[in-house]
DNA sequence: CTCTACTACTCGGTGATACCGTGTAGTGGT
DNA sequence: ACCACTACACGGTATCACCGAGTAGTAGAG
């Protein structure tokens, strides 16, 4: 699949939330498992820009602990207000993609 | 419905593409369509750089034709590479969506 | 006949976002 | 010693939707 760069733009924070939401995680782990789920241009640059964003935002708690294999790994979890936050991307998502697909139906 | 705009990035092109392919139309009359649709903050200043550039971009017909209730209409209708871009922005669509939707499904 | 509302398009500037490239650094295998 | 993999940071770029203001044409109300 061709450049989704455009494409991602609002829906991939939203999609790191809910990574780190459904497990406490780190940054180089995001992106490996954005690569999987089918995103596999999304690079670790990009990742580290949202995930320092959604601690500018307050919308994590962070934690450093020492790897086994590497450097010391930012640990990230949604608080109260990234779990907000989540809701409110998973509602919009839901209010963007159903529109979208209709218009596709040629529901006009 | 709060604010759609960063997660319109991308796909609000997608959209017109698909509201002139459908039928010709112009850029006042998108603008109603869209509103019309759920996007009911997208605002005329928006669709008409998205016709620019469509047009800068040679993906549409562009035929001026007076009104009877206001100035001249710029009608806009997909070319041969409109009706290629079109495609490949459902295709992107349908690739983006479905995993975003398997995300929150939780398959992972 | 002026004023307002609706129609219709243009354009310069702004803010948000994902991406690129590069740099730094720790661990382990050959 | 060298390289690969892990792990994070940061300055700069391109793209996109949006904002605001401006320019016009038509028609109806007062």
């Amino acid at each position: 699949m061709d450049d989704l760069t455009e494409m991602l733009k609002g829906t991939l924070e939203g999609c790191v939330l809910e990574i780190i939401g459904s497990e406490e995680t780190y940054g180089y782990a995001v992106t490996r498992q954005l690569n999987e789920l089918g995103f596999a241009d999304v690079v670790e640059g990009t990742v580290y820009t949202i995930l320092l964003r959604l601690e500018r935002n307050g919308l994590v708690r962070v934690t450093k602990r020492p790897s086994e294999v590497g450097p010391p790994r930012k640990f990230y979890a949604l608080n109260e207000a990234g779990r907000e936050e989540l809701a409110r991307f998973w509602a919009k998502w839901q209010y963007v993609s159903s529109r979208i697909d209709r218009l596709k139906e040629g529901g006009r």
